[in-house]
RNA sequence: GUGGUUGUAGCUCAGCAGGUUAGAGCGCUAGUUUGUGGCACUAGAGGUCGUGGGUUCGAAUCCCAUCAUCCACCCCA
């Protein structure tokens, strides 16, 4: 064993990404149940893509940024063989005669393929949700992983604002089930388009939304300063200033918005979007925290309408949930006229805030309830039918496989967090019982064989 | 892609104005008469000090490179 060890390479995963132990897991399966629930509640049907999708269907969808960052397969059996000397110099282009599969980016992008590859078999609005894990070839730091799970919802073919209520209520609700607390975001791309409009730069749109949204970090003027490095008039960048720096009610942004932007049919449209979703949002009931950001810009290049982002409000660790709405997504693969919206939860930056605000529930750890110890021989054999039995009553136990020392045995049960122990040895057989012994409180009683129906109930007087 | 941090035992780290056999705590293994654990005590295993060069009589310790790591930026979940 050792010199097997000494002579290998040190274990160890690739860059960002982790392994999952069991407590991690039951962890992890708290988050995905509790928000699998919701999704389900709201009417959600799940679906699954493959982790490699078609390069041809990644690339372009996520920006210059997004290509990047995109882990690209290997064709399998020879792909250099057929590359031509000269072909090496262009490592990009290389790269995608060789590449012909990339590992999925997010679950919104492989969704639209989804969709037009199989729309004479979808009944439309399409609700689906969809919990997979995603690659990005990102370098790796506190909240950011190169493997990560999504868990996404989206309804394809509908512009109904409705959906996006719903997208806030789900986040309210989910968050709420987890116990974490949270800001929701919301800005609106048409308002975004406006606005450089509105300064006299519409082709600008990318440099003004990415600056914008450092505003809150660097400040306006370092802001400012990149603006004009961009190419955009300071004149220009001043008329921003009391936008991004307003403040006030929901309401009150709305209505300055609608003054500003009253020469702009997109600005209007995407304000009265805001406004009608905030009325909706008050109906339901669900306004608590959630507010207008103009400094909110997603970089994902797809979004045109709506768009949202989900902030812990105790830790600090980037955003763990975000989403908004796609005019055209599946236009891009010959299916024009749909619109969608769409949610994504991070999983593993909620693992994370939970752990850091230490809101698992503690009964995530619990795994077997009884571990009956091994007692040798006929001990061994006068349990077995009763392992049987309890499994029959919905009840978690395990027999040690050794013979080995009770000590030993006991080790291994107070490190599972296993909560009893139990006993079927000569003593126990000859008066046909089972000791039962509480690890925790060290109480410990008999129980007669034929009694064994009323285990749960004896097992509550232990705990007293 | 840019900048910085740190790499010593399974884990967390100490050692570092260069000097004989590299340490601690935790963990692990065995034992303190194998039908009762968590405590305590005893003993033990385990490291080519990330890797490769260089400086030096001598390097875990100084220099260079390289890889890995974590953090920040970028971007995002």
């Amino acid at each position: 064993m050792t010199t097997i060890l000494k002579m290998s390479y040190k274990a160890s995963t690739p860059k960002g990404t982790r392994d999952f132990g069991p407590i991690e897991m039951a962890r992890r399966d708290y988050i995905f149940n509790t928000i699998r629930d919701s999704f389900k509640l709201y009417g959600y049907s799940p679906i699954e893509t493959p982790a490699m999708e078609n390069l041809s269907t990644l690339l372009g969808k996520y920006g210059e940024e997004g290509d990047r960052l995109l882990f690209k397969v290997l064709n399998s059996g020879e792909p250099f063989s057929k590359i031509a000397p000269e072909e090496l110099e262009d490592s990009n282009a290389l790269s995608l005669r060789v590449c012909e599969k990339g590992l999925r980016y997010d679950l919104t992008v492989p969704l639209a393929r989804f969709v037009v590859q199989h729309r004479n078999n979808i009944t439309f609005p399409f609700k689906r949700y969809q919990i997979q894990p995603v690659w990005r070839a990102d370098r790796p730091q506190k909240g950011r992983y190169r493997e990560f799970y999504q868990c996404d919802i989206d309804v394809i073919g509908s512009d109904s604002l409705l959906n996006e209520l719903e997208m806030v209520q789900i986040a309210q609700e989910i968050f709420k089930k987890l116990g974490v607390a949270i800001t929701i975001k919301i800005n609106n791309r048409k308002v975004l388009v406006a606005l450089s409009q509105y300064i006299g730069h519409p082709d600008k749109l990318i440099a003004i939304t990415t600056a914008i949204d450092k505003i809150e970090k660097v400040g306006f003027n370092n802001a400012k300063s990149e603006l004009v490095a961009a190419g955009i008039s300071e004149e220009g960048v001043e008329m921003l200033r009391p936008i991004l720096s307003l403040s006030g009610s929901n309401t009150q942004k709305i209505a300055f918005l609608k003054e500003i932007l009253s020469s702009s049919t997109v600005g209007l449209e995407g304000v009265s979007e805001l406004e009608e979703l905030f009325n909706l949002i008050e109906s339901a009931g669900v306004g608590e925290s959630v507010e207008i950001d103009l400094s909110l810009a997603r970089g994902l290049n797809y979004y045109t309408g709506a768009i949202f982002e989900v902030k812990a409000a105790q830790v600090e660790i980037g955003s763990i949930c975000g989403g908004g709405r796609y005019d055209n997504l599946t236009g891009i693969f010959g299916l024009p006229g749909l619109s969608g919206v769409g949610i994504s939860f991070g999983a593993d930056r909620i693992y994370d805030v939970l752990l850091a605000t230490n809101t698992f529930p503690p009964a995530t750890n619990l795994s077997t309830q009884i571990l009956f110890a091994n007692m040798g021989g006929e001990g061994v054999q006068a349990t077995l039918p009763l392992l049987s039995k309890l499994r029959s009553m919905d009840i978690t136990v395990e027999l040690f496989p050794n013979n080995d020392r009770l000590r030993k045995q006991f080790d291994y049960a107070s490190k599972r967090a296993i909560p009893y122990i139990a006993f079927v040895g000569s003593r126990e057989i000859e008066d046909g019982e089972i000791s039962l012994k509480n690890l925790k409180t060290g109480s410990e009683i008999k129980l007669p064989i034929e009694e064994l129906d009323s285990i749960k109930e004896k097992i509550e007087l232990l705990n007293l």
